[in-house]
DNA sequence: CAATTGATGTAATGTCATAACATATAATGC
DNA sequence: GCATTATATGTTATGACATTACATCAATTG
């Protein structure tokens, strides 16, 4: 698996599939400074091209990234994340109608999306249960 | 107009609604400045009162803020962003399916929603033809 | 009036991301 | 082979976004 990748992106995608949830860039580079990586930029440009392959995402209302849960059919697009605020899991899922309606504001308002993001913060059932 | 917002609330707010897009808060101390703002926290704090007051929203993807365009029903709906990348402009809406479908997939999974951002990139009508 | 609450001012720090420059490696075309 | 191009890498410095900590001031309240 990942075959492809660079040494460092290989670092990268390693660290963030081990993780138990989202990870910043700056806390991949903390895990990887044994591995030699020494600077933001070595973990951000392994990021970037990661991100293109479609292997990660970036949380925007984290600022921090994740491995992608569903790496063979992230053709779909419109990916929507829970994300809880209680123990930080990340549940990844697509909804066809939520697209549909997206795209029919869009294409309406003579709009071209090139991309979108759904979050949702909030607390899942685990962590209800125990507050 | 505004009339129960303090003096940095005050200030803060007709920076935003004044402004042709969203504001970052720096840039909002900056054009705050003959006003005797001086740091970053002035601002910090009158955004968090704004937001808590649904005057003003918070573009995670952008990290920036804007005036709210629909001050007096933002209420319980769910609020998505058209963000244009090339103009900088933001349209607002909200879309029912689109929120009863992700409240469907929050209940069916047990999430509690806190918050949800919905934020689309993408270029204007405007901008396209431009381009 | 003492106590509480909320707003403000200021400095310092923390967190996230990129610019600029140098070097190295691999593939491409002649 | 050898120049050309493209991609990856290493390093330093800087820019951009946000919060902690502490002090002060004013309004409210019992
Ligand atoms: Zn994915
Ligand atoms: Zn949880
Ligand atoms: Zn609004
Ligand atoms: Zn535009």
């Amino acid at each position: 698996m990942t075959a492809d990748l660079t040494r460092n992106q290989n670092l990268v995608m390693k660290t963030l599939s081990g993780a138990e949830g989202p990870l910043s860039a700056y806390t991949i580079l903390d895990r990887l400074r044994d591995d030699g990586l020494r600077a933001p930029l070595q973990v951000y440009r392994a990021l970037d091209k990661l991100l293109e392959m479609g292997l990660v995402h970036r949380l925007e209302s984290l600022n921090a990234f994740v491995a992608c849960a569903h790496p063979h059919c992230h053709e779909q697009e419109l990916i929507a994340f829970a994300i809880c605020d209680g123990c930080g899991k990340v549940e990844e899922f697509s909804d066809d109608v939520v697209k549909e309606r997206l795209d029919g504001w869009a294409t309406s308002h003579r709009f071209r999306a090139a991309k979108t993001t759904i979050e949702i913060r909030g607390d899942c059932g685990g962590c209800t249960d125990r507050s």
